[in-house]
DNA sequence: TAGCTCATGTAACTAGTTACATGATTTG
DNA sequence: CAAATCATGTAACTAGTTACATGAGCTA
């Protein structure tokens, strides 16, 4: 699971309350993921028990009092752990966690990984385009059923390439990032 | 929910045991989506109980006796009826599984539903390339966490705009098709 | 004065995943 | 002889949604 690693990046760039939390995912990594306050409590709680994070109880007047959390060593870790542990069956939100904490882990790593999905769209963009040549030769004389198959198909086949796309880009974006840096 | 329309769509095909489903799955609809047998095994109970859709036992020797499932009126009226409904918080498996179903119910409702998603993800595209010239003027010059953040937000720029050309190419496709059967 | 923001949570539910179980037939 | 295919399911779990609850302060 990955709500637990996005909560770790968010609140590794800024300790914060799970109100903060639910309102950062609203932008940001919310483009690819949409969490509920509820969700983020509960998930919150269990990182808690299992040490990751610490609470800071701050009391206030006029408002509800709040719990802000700060990442402690063992969730550093765990970050760290996650960002390069290769994960096969990763969908678009667990990349784009990736990305967005790729400076809290090795960056390497990171685009390593990134470059392992790069390959498997590669190929699934191609086993679609194999499949559209070979079942629709003639796109322009389809209809009714035959036709609404064909435009499903083409609609996994812009997302394969949506997704190529991307992850070649973010692949030369960090490439060039990580030489600056050496040198 | 839509994995039950997904499978009135399937079954309206043709009929089918949860096995065959599963395995139509990992086609077609399953570009989109991922459901296990499992998970088609309790749904189809589920539908069979809601009178949607009926089960012929079937023996067999040599192989386990099967289940073939059949639509009925009652799931032909529920799947004209979800595919005419206006869903506000449809992704685009929902979508995929009312286009590939289109034939199953009115088809100008279905246009109409594509096009207030493609109206929906445009506005998406406008907001995300607002905030991308607002906070990203430079792109070239960014590096480390503000690159990532940077590159997270072209993904959601590169999603939208997959979306919005499929949307496109999907309506101009059903457009056409509708008036060549009206002539 | 109605509705939004801040801030937390519980409870009940639906959706989806992982692991386990059975057993004959066909294919490599 | 091992593995895949056909065919069904149960059980236990994790993930995510929907509804409800509280209550002060600030804004239109």
């Amino acid at each position: 699971m990955a709500l637990e690693h996005a909560i770790l990046v968010s609140l590794s760039e800024r300790s914060g309350t799970g109100y903060e939390l639910t309102r950062r995912f609203e932008k940001s990594i919310g483009l690819f993921w949409q969490a509920s306050h509820q969700q983020i409590y509960r998930v919150l709680k269990r990182m808690e028990e299992a040490g990751w994070i610490a609470v800071d109880h701050v009391e206030q007047d006029g408002r509800p009092d709040k719990k802000v959390y700060t990442v402690g060593d063992p969730g550093r870790d765990e970050l760290k752990r996650w960002l390069a542990e290769p994960n096969a069956n990763a969908g678009a939100r667990e990349i784009a966690v990736k990305i967005r904490g790729a400076s809290f882990g090795d960056p390497e790593a990171v685009l390593a990984e990134i470059a392992r999905h790069r390959d498997v769209h590669a190929e699934r963009h191609d086993a679609y385009r194999h499949i559209e040549k070979r079942d629709f030769p003639a796109p322009g004389e389809l209809s009714g059923s035959a036709l609404h198959q064909y435009l499903v198909l083409r609609g996994g086949i812009r997302t394969e390439q949506g997704h190529l796309d991307w992850f070649e880009e973010v692949l030369r974006a960090l490439r060039t990032d990580n030489e600056k840096g050496r040198s």
